[in-house]
DNA sequence: ACGTAACTATTAAATCCTTAATAGAACGAG
DNA sequence: CTCGTTCTATTAAGGATTTAATAGTTACGT
């Protein structure tokens, strides 16, 4: 009956580790304010979130003096790698051949990007 | 206090999926077979799901007789698009190229594949 | 030492997701 | 027509997410 966590970054949980890739080690109250005028929210919600994203392995906290600081342990690029991975293997029968083949179907990109990835396919080999 | 629909589908949502990919048109019986004998589901169960999958508009349902034929709206590469889109914007500012570059530095791929991609490039320039 | 500001902890409401039991309706075989 | 099979509908438990109010704690300033 039960449900699994979420095997991904939720939408509010990634918000959050926006800010701290983005600060560095940051209190509660720290990303209370770093988070825009037009969607705050309330320091409690942050500090539940946070404790979920420290559970599920993203954070770690220490104290330090009175407060407790929160820094990442999974950085900006190992999150991308985890999420490119979601999606290959769920939508891509786990082959990043064809991940690419689909962004290139899809997505609309300009001659000087091409080029770049040409540069960057002829470097890997 | 509310909270949002999945952006995505959900791994119990995809596993229904895919075998209305696979299967075409089928009522919830048919999908309550066709699941493997070592992971099966209830027939309720399948029947909230496909309700749930068709209020997020990836499936339509028709009276057939007695039974509801439910069939897919979204199609796989619509998903896989949808999928892509969902990273490249949350996690890749929604560049693509910066999402291939991404797959390129962490994924092992072989010289036929790079070939390949090559050569899909230059059909895109 | 007292008050206040800054933190943490507890509790909880609302909604979603996953799973499923059970009730109700309809149809086909005798 | 009645029974059983096959479907749909209802209801619900239990964990996950998101948001937040409120209570308790700690340290700093005066």
């Amino acid at each position: 009956m039960a449900r699994k966590p979420s095997p991904t970054l939720t939408d509010a949980e990634l918000r959050l580790m926006k800010i701290l890739w983005a600060r560095g080690p940051s209190t509660v109250g720290d990303v209370v304010e770093a988070l825009p005028e037009d969607e705050p929210l309330a320091y409690s919600t942050v500090l539940t979130t946070l404790r979920i994203l420290e559970q599920k392995g993203y954070l770690r906290h220490e104290k330090q003096g009175r407060a407790y600081v929160y820094h990442p342990v999974v950085d900006r690029r190992a999150a991308r790698r985890n999420a490119l991975r979601y999606v290959m293997d769920r939508f891509f029968n786990n082959s990043p051949e064809q991940l690419v083949l689909g962004v290139l179907e899809n997505e609309e990109m300009d001659l000087a990007d091409l080029e770049r990835l040409k540069k960057m396919i002829e470097e890997s080999e």
